[in-house]
DNA sequence: GCACTATTTTTGCTTTTAGCAAAGAAATAG
DNA sequence: CTATTTCTTTGCTAAAAGCAAAAATAGTGC
């Protein structure tokens, strides 16, 4: 809906009621298209790192996230997931079965749980995070580094922004 | 594993066996993190924004990419999407049993179904890439023009380099 | 101390997502 | 006309995920 037009800018308003201007919603656009194709990549690229691993994605996902020596509540791993403490529970369940990971109560707080990676855990987690970055290492190979530092940039101001607009939104 | 230093760049041999150097390795690291945490984050996105418009999130994934007008087999969109042809069947099934897309078999070689929008498909298609580049606009307004793009310009290196490896190895 | 409330995790159940293998349907090659 | 190949569907199973209720613990007011 046009409400305006200084010749380069057009004023517009959104299906949100939010003022736009002719270039944010070609970029948006653009950057919505990519955004999406990026994701269903790296949703492939991860599924089958996970299965050369013999690892569920899930697994892969958790395990990715913890740092050796630290511990972890189920709620915490959950909002860092971005998952239900109930799913938490249950990914963790496997991560135990496999020796990955430890589970005890919290000594201060009994409700709490501390999830921490066993000596084995920390062996494959120091071994997943080398060869998954290598994997990226392989992609970024052939690219300037100039290049790769666009894609740095670029995904860190992305990804800034998504986290931010899931916070106040979610 | 160290195998030289001439000083700026050092020679490494990563663990799928590929010849790195320093900076390459340490970028590979950022990116392989950042693109993880953009992942996860671009994942809830898109279930909050199936779920407020009433879709599975399959479903939203399977419409974004349908043109009007056009008419998709069965693999093709399996394909673009990473899945199963037998699991884009049930979800074409599910959109065809809300009426938003015909499923025909092709005249000039019946084993082929011809997947397109029905009117009513290309209405609700239509308003939901509106919204979904809107609610993109409403995260990028607030930053510089240059910015934006800078990040359509990483993604969009990102987003060639992962689909390039995924042909490669899958 | 005891009832009530709030918090954290787990359990039972259901839904959604996804693939594999076999079957079905159609085209094509010999 | 049979055999093979190709495309889609079906039956089955596994993995991923959430919801609601239960269980366990902590804290609060009386």
């Amino acid at each position: 809906m046009v409400v305006g037009n200084e010749n380069e800018y057009w004023k517009l308003i959104d299906s949100r009621g939010n003022t736009m201007d002719m270039k944010l919603k070609q970029q948006a656009s653009a950057i919505t298209e990519l955004t999406f194709d990026l994701l269903r990549c790296c949703e492939a690229k991860e599924k089958m790192f996970a299965k050369d691993h013999g690892l569920k994605v899930a697994e892969f996902r958790c395990l990715r996230i913890v740092e050796a020596g630290k511990s972890y509540s189920v709620q915490e791993l959950a909002s860092s997931m971005h998952l239900s403490p109930s799913r938490l529970t249950r990914i963790i369940d496997g991560l135990f079965a496999e020796k990955l990971v430890d589970r005890v109560q919290s000594i201060e707080d009994r409700r709490f749980a501390k999830i921490s990676l066993t000596n084995k855990g920390q062996t494959l987690v120091g071994k997943l995070k080398e060869e998954y970055a290598d994997l990226h290492g392989e992609m970024l190979k052939d690219i300037s580094v100039e290049d790769r530092d666009k894609i740095y940039q670029g995904i860190s101001l992305m990804q800034e922004l998504v986290s931010t607009w899931l916070v106040k939104n979610a």
